[in-house]
DNA sequence: ATAAAGTATGAAACGCGTTTCAGCGCAAGA
DNA sequence: TCTTGCGCTGAAACGCGTTTCATACTTTAT
């Protein structure tokens, strides 16, 4: 393999003048910019990417950690921090986690090796501190209110979109209402639960624990949510359903087990899947793409920062 | 930050005992290990990955080029991918290239700065010879039938599957049949169009040019098929459509327009996307999260293989 | 007892590009 | 005419871990 010395012995200039042209500084006359040009094309020569991370100190390359790739909401977040890597010349390095604490750990380790320049979290397991820990290695972006700490992060106000939700069901005459997620633990979750639970206890009604339907990610799991749904005695009028994919399973169960929407059950879902729009749920929509694009400004933002997106209530017919 | 020859002095032993250390290496006594163990435990030392990429000449990372993130079709790749590069312990890097030559082939050149070990092709624009130039840079594996070139490769037969769908559709009675793909060039688009071709002569009827749908990709696509078709006078009675996301949204748009599925239009799907079974839309599936491990494997050996996986004709009720 | 084989360990070379620093030449300003 | 100062270059140091090679000490086999 030709190396850098190579090109300076065969241009008769130094490894400095070849490194100068390489990187476009200046100082190099024209005359020996073409000719150690020439001789770097004659030898087919091409930079070890390794030495100049090395001695660079830096990679342009980005973490991204997230539980689940062939998912519609992380996909997509994907594709918006994908887009921005792109211009910006970044590579991407992507991190399944399964929510597996030690992967995402094995994640922010790369920080410390300088494997990458910053790691952008769509989604974690792992504690703060943790997080807090790794971010003297580099910056670190999330995906949730991180409310006073100093972590990088971009969010939307989940607590405000399902109380949103909860009201505007409480007004088209529901006052059954559970809810389908993803997990239980996360800040998005748990603000998502607190407004649950406020609306409850104003409307002074019991908390139905089997109203809550956990575990809900894709397709399949909203078929289980029917199955379950269609045993209970007591069961809910309406349901808040904090992903679109779950909402279609949960739509298209129903119509298996001869249930209607809205008729039967009251469905409202979130994100704005274009499937939704097809299968015209009520959705709230969530900017993941800008979300994404947002995630990789931040870890390349000097200081921390946290910035709050809207989302977007979108009326159609299944409630 | 603190280096490999910080810990050997603070030990007192040499850089290669620190070495042989951090890598497993036998031969070095039970009682040094420990010190230099607990030297670097001390000192919260790490190595920098980049000095031993270049070193080692090989950086366990794996470039996965595909068009698209946000696809299910390319997503389950990928996610079959990475489990498999969890498993070895292997890092990805993903580059969406849009179907830009241009990206291609700086994912290839991520070979040549020896910033990967070698380069999995979801789905290309780029030649042939591209491909082959960069091969002798490292391994590279396509999804597609290389047929008797030197490549490694993973696919199904899309001809077979075409055809075997195309007189499904003739024995049901389907004679006017079109297909929805998402871009003409490409090895297994040509395959199905040969496939296509083929029937249609066989069959004796005039080759329809507008019953050939390009650009298909996602549910919006099925959308607009749908308008164009409403507005045709000679419309097909059955399509074969290259994928589930495209099949989902003639079948919900066609509801909108008034349209029965199957009466007034058959359609076959591809991929066996979980929404195809509730939307029961017959398919075939293909092995996509297999055929992304495969893919892994394939670039991990010695020697180039070519690995046929088959597909699954899935009956429901959309035919 | 002695050769052969295995265990341990360190110095130095190696992988390779970037950057700092010193220095030279020439031109513009004093 | 003398001093700055900019333009241009190269030597050497730097980033840092791995690996080879030589060496020395133990064991084991004969």
């Amino acid at each position: 393999m030709t190396n850098i010395r190579d090109i300076a012995k065969k241009a008769g200039v130094s490894v400095s003048t070849v490194s100068r042209v390489l990187n476009n500084h200046p100082y190099v006359k024209e005359e020996k910019r073409r000719l150690v040009e020439q001789v770097i094309h004659e030898l087919n020569y091409e930079q070890n990417i390794n030495a100049v991370h090395l001695s660079k100190g830096k990679t342009n390359m980005i973490a991204v950690v997230l539980p689940f790739i062939n998912h519609p909401y992380f996909s997509l977040l994907l594709e918006g921090v994908a887009s921005q890597a792109l211009e910006k010349q970044y590579q991407l390095v992507i991190c399944q986690t399964n929510y597996d604490v030690k992967k995402e750990e094995e994640a922010l380790h790369m920080l410390k090796t300088k494997q990458v320049d910053g790691v952008i979290i769509c989604s974690r397991a792992s504690s703060w501190s943790t997080i807090e820990y790794y971010q003297q290695f580099g910056p670190i972006a999330v995906c949730e209110n991180v409310q006073n700490r100093s972590i990088r992060s971009v969010y939307v106000d989940h607590y405000a979109a399902f109380k949103q939700a909860l009201l505007y069901l409480k007004e088209k005459g529901y006052t059954d209402i559970g809810y389908c997620i993803g997990r239980m633990t996360g800040t998005n979750s748990l603000q998502r639960q607190q407004a649950y639970q406020e609306y409850v206890e104003r409307i002074n009604q019991p908390y139905h624990p089997e109203w809550v339907f956990q575990g809900c990610l894709n397709v399949t799991d909203g078929e289980k949510v029917v199955e379950k749904l269609v045993q209970m005695k007591n069961r809910p009028q309406a349901l808040l359903v904090t992903n679109d994919q779950v909402a279609i399973g949960i739509k298209a169960q129903c119509e298996q087990a001869g249930m209607s929407v809205p008729g039967d059950l009251a469905i409202i879902g979130f994100d704005n899947h274009p499937l939704s729009s097809y299968l015209q749920i009520t959705t709230i929509e969530l900017p993941l793409k800008e979300m994404g694009e947002t995630l990789f400004t931040l870890v390349g933002s000097k200081a921390p920062q946290k910035i709050e997106l809207p989302f977007r209530f979108i009326e159609r017919k299944s409630v």
